[in-house]
DNA sequence: TTCCAGGACATTT
DNA sequence: AAATGTCATGGA
């Protein structure tokens, strides 16, 4: 069974304020966590707004908007929006939630000791220190973002995601703004191709969705049943199983969601180019050289191709590239 | 205009 | 088994 990290940090939770201080390690930036969740001004699943994000998570089937934001160092507070208290039980669980979307549970000290004496990731460790995997913790949401963005620019795939979301989601209004929670599987798998196409998806996309919508709404895949497996090369197996579902697309899922820090989708375009960028090269590093440079970094794949993704979006490593 | 983007699959050689 | 075509849109 693949076992996650289950030291949950400390919480302490203050009934008046109707909020919950969660404790976070040393090798941790929250901003690094928001420069993540700002990439595109197109997302609906969080609102950013003078450092806090703002999500709509649910609970027990309740939905619950929270407010994180960075207290001080080494805590980031969580603050119910609707003001109310909850329960120590409740609190446990929105505190599970955000350590796994924050990456709270990994210990980065062997990777940055890894990454120290690197001649590509020294530099990338050091400019975004504390940066984690931002992981995306429900298996559809990942699944069908994963597809939404084969293939297309990010952008595109973001309005993909939007419509989908405001077609399809839940929506909670909250001072004039709208909070959404991504689809379920049964919200989904009885629609058809059409009402995707109209959104613009691509048939196969559509089909893709739907498939996938069908399998998790009989429950025949799951998180739950993927994680009871004997280990993520299992999983992949799996996802690999599934239409629509290839080795990018699984490798991406199990590094946002199944969190294997050995996830390697080792033909994503993004990371060729930051590749390309990083070693100043004409052309993009071939998959046989991409695979060399990784060997180093074995048991931290995923974080390698974090930072690197990372690097595309950084003034600091950016150069005047030309096209191809 | 052309090329290809955080791919996967079907079809053709 | 390996190369090639297809999908849809948008940005450079």
């Amino acid at each position: 069974m693949i076992t996650p990290k289950k030291d949950t940090p400390a919480f302490s939770f203050d009934e008046c304020l109707g909020c919950l201080d969660i404790t976070t390690p040393k090798e941790f930036s929250f901003t690094e966590a928001l420069t993540h969740l700002s990439r595109s001004s197109l997302e609906c699943m969080h609102y950013i707004e003078n450092g806090k994000v703002f999500k709509l998570i649910e609970i027990d089937g309740d939905q619950i908007l929270i407010e994180i934001s960075e207290k001080e160092s080494a805590t980031i507070q969580v603050r119910f929006v609707d003001g109310k208290s909850r329960n120590d039980a409740v609190c446990e669980k929105i505190t599970g939630y955000v350590t796994e979307w924050f990456d709270l549970q990994t210990d980065l000290v062997p990777f940055y000791r890894m990454a120290k004496n690197d001649f590509l990731l020294s530099k990338l460790a050091k400019d975004f220190y504390g940066l984690r995997i931002v992981g995306i913790p429900d298996l559809f949401e990942a699944l069908c973002w994963a597809v939404m963005g084969q293939q297309v620019n990010l952008r595109f795939a973001y309005t993909l995601k939007k419509r989908f979301v405001e077609s399809f989601g839940q929506q909670v209004q909250w001072n004039g703004r709208q909070y959404w929670s991504f689809p379920k599987p049964s919200d989904i798998s009885a629609i058809s191709v059409d009402e995707l196409r109209k959104l613009q998806f691509t048939s196969k996309k559509a089909e893709y969705i739907l498939g996938i919508a069908k399998l998790m709404g009989s429950g025949e895949l799951s998180k739950e049943s993927l994680m009871l497996l004997n280990d993520f090369k299992a999983a992949e197996q799996k996802l690999l199983s599934i239409r629509g579902i290839g080795p990018w697309t699984a490798h991406y899922v199990l590094m946002r969601c199944l969190r294997d820090a050995t996830a390697f989708p080792i033909g994503d375009a993004g990371l060729q180019n930051a590749l390309k960028q990083l070693l100043d090269r004409a052309q993009k590093p071939a998959l046989e050289e991409i695979r060399q440079l990784f060997d180093p970094w074995k048991g931290w794949e995923a974080y390698a191709v974090f930072y690197l993704w990372r690097s595309l979006g950084s003034p600091s490593t950016k150069s005047s590239s030309t096209k191809k």
